[in-house]
DNA sequence: AATACGTATGAATATATGTTCATACGTTAA
DNA sequence: TTAACGTATGAACATATATTCATACGTATT
């Protein structure tokens, strides 16, 4: 018995559901977006404020933003001509954390 | 006071720190990486093994591979011609988790 | 030594991704 | 109603990424 073999196999992640997490996890893989979303954590932050502070074109964060809405990681409350952004998503942080920690090794 | 006035600013995450966390989780942000490294939770499985399951190349692995080993998600060992695979990173599981619970919302 | 096997890797290609630019839309103020 | 502001979006472009193909390397078998 070869050392690769396996007993009896767990089932198959499914390429729908891989595809699915993959895109959910693609969100996180771009370092403008993990300080946009470290910029949320907590807060309400407009559109143009996010753009100062990233250092980014008012185009490319709305650009941005949409990729997470589209994958609700963030949610937007609009008021007046303003629209304020923040988490969605109770995993977020999370994933932020255990990236600190992975990379701290 | 607008709404979006901040109070006491965090300190900004720093880019270099940004760019490392991202590049982390890019690894988790291709489906047949995560497919891969599913297959690997609690498990070593050789190369041939892995491109049979994943019905990929061993080319197309081997690169993949490449890519988690460099980003510490796997580690290897050799044995004989074959070099086993397994996750090199408590991380990576909880990572997964968190992706499932957030896209069965 | 020759062959077969498992794995790694560089180059080329195809596709995906992020940004910019131009512009449109809605809201507020003049 | 005109102008200014905040935001969104399509198209074009540049860059990054994943796969294939060809091939090299090391190990085991004969």
């Amino acid at each position: 018995m070869s050392r690769c073999d396996q007993g009896t196999k767990l089932e198959t992640l499914d390429m729908e559901k891989a595809i699915e997490l993959a895109e959910f996890f693609k969100m996180v893989g771009d370092s403008n977006r993990i300080r946009l979303l470290y910029l949320l954590i907590d807060k309400e932050i407009c559109v143009k404020h996010l753009s100062e502070q990233l250092n980014m074109s008012q185009s490319a964060v709305s650009h941005q933003l949409r990729l997470l809405r589209q994958q609700r990681l963030v949610k937007y409350i609009k008021d007046g001509k303003n629209i304020y952004y923040s988490l969605d998503d109770e995993h977020v942080k999370a994933i932020l954390s255990i990236g600190f920690e992975h990379i701290s090794h």
